[in-house]
DNA sequence: CAAAACCTTGACTGGACGGTCAAAAGTGAG
DNA sequence: CTCACTTTTGACCGTCCAGTCAAGGTTTTG
């Protein structure tokens, strides 16, 4: 009842879940594989024949553990997308706002320094027009990023934060986290081999924070947009 | 000696480009076809019949004009990227830095809104590991982006803008600005028919430029990073 | 040990797709 | 009209790939 398919399209067909030790094991091992195809080639550049070699089986092994290529995907998509929610789900009223930004940000930084593959997954997804989770985007995700925007829009009216629309900055927020996993390739080219170096991460949160906390500083000079 | 090939691997044989006009009508057709089909679907998603069809044309006709998918895709991949350069080769190092680089966001946010498919062509192109741009990206993107950030730590030197690392505010520019184009399914999840509307551009741009150039005013009550 | 259930495999099928080819259709100069 | 040329087309090839199948191997259980 738990892992059932927080994303499904069918909720017909509940196949029963007395998964044996082997079949966790080397369903497990499918879905770690399936990420990294997955996430380095996108949906249709992925082969279940590269996924299963990567997980060391068969194609024909594999599709015994799960009936299609889109079922593969459907699970690992719906695994990142629970564990990506987590930071977000715990932004708190009570806290103090620019310190539950900052751990949220720092959160959202460190998985993507932890687990690129993830946001990958995720951006690849969402840029193929989201065939599988668009449902998913309008529905729970839709709510609970309302119920966090008004929780800014709160501190905003304490002006305990500058006023600014506040899906605005979390769709910033998400923009510069996903970057740093999503356009590696770029920013390893452009800074050269530092980017891997040990103090590269704490680097890009002092960055990414200064700029994002500071902007949302509640202050009486206020930079104006264009218009 | 213009049009050439600056992401070229091969610089080797330069076709001769005595192009007819039914040949640049065509070519044009073609690359236009192109940049919509291999955004929306990937350059392995992206099938030669489906640009042909686009362009109103025969597979195999398609294929007289260009020897390969490949070749569609770089061209057209570089027209993108080149004229995704051209307002960040403007940011001057005379003019008002914050000025500088609200004309630079504003620039990139238009681009976004009203190319969208370039962005998400460039964005997935860097994804798959950047396999046709990686090099560009080292040599020419890299110097370009050297010099712009010198031009920004001069600015900080002078205390005319908040110490914030150059290469981090850059991709924190270029990550919130291609956000609204790679991520437009989900943004238009989260917010509606609205994200369409008429004063949306307008609002994003006051959001993200706030957001930003608050974030990089020079102030003495400083945010600190984490550390 | 033996039957039943579970796991693994190689050979195969059908469809999609990039690219070739040779021949037809159009175009224009003399 | 004729000849040389460019453009367009349908038929075709080889390859890749998701998914099936039937048969054999391994575990589990009584």
């Amino acid at each position: 009842m738990d892992r059932s398919s927080s994303l499904a399209t069918s909720p017909a067909l509940e196949k029963k879940k007395p998964r044996s030790r082997i079949q966790k094991l080397k369903r497990k091992a499918i879905l770690d594989a399936a990420l990294e195809v997955f996430a380095a080639e996108g949906y249709r550049g992925a082969s279940v024949e590269r996924i299963a070699e990567r997980a060391h089986m068969s194609k024909t092994n594999l599709l015994y553990y799960f009936p299609s290529k889109e079922d593969v995907y459907r699970e690992v998509l719906e695994q990142t997308v629970e564990r990506w929610l987590e930071p977000f789900e715990a932004i708190s009223p009570d806290g103090e706002p620019v310190e539950e930004l900052r751990r949220y940000i720092t959160a959202k930084l460190d998985m993507s320094a932890e687990n690129p593959e993830g946001s990958r997954l995720f951006s690849n997804e969402i840029q193929r027009g989201a065939p599988l989770i668009l449902d998913f985007l309008q529905t729970r995700l839709k709510t609970l990023v309302d119920e966090k925007c008004a929780i800014i829009r709160q501190w905003i009216d304490d002006e305990r934060i500058a006023p600014i629309d506040p899906y605005h900055l979390v769709f910033t927020i998400w923009a510069t986290t996903q970057h740093y996993a999503d356009f590696e390739v770029q920013i390893e080219a452009i800074l050269g081999p530092q980017a891997g170096k040990v103090g590269f991460r704490e680097q890009t949160a002092h960055a990414v924070l200064s700029i994002i906390l500071n902007g949302i500083r509640p202050v009486n000079s206020n930079v104006r947009g264009s218009s």
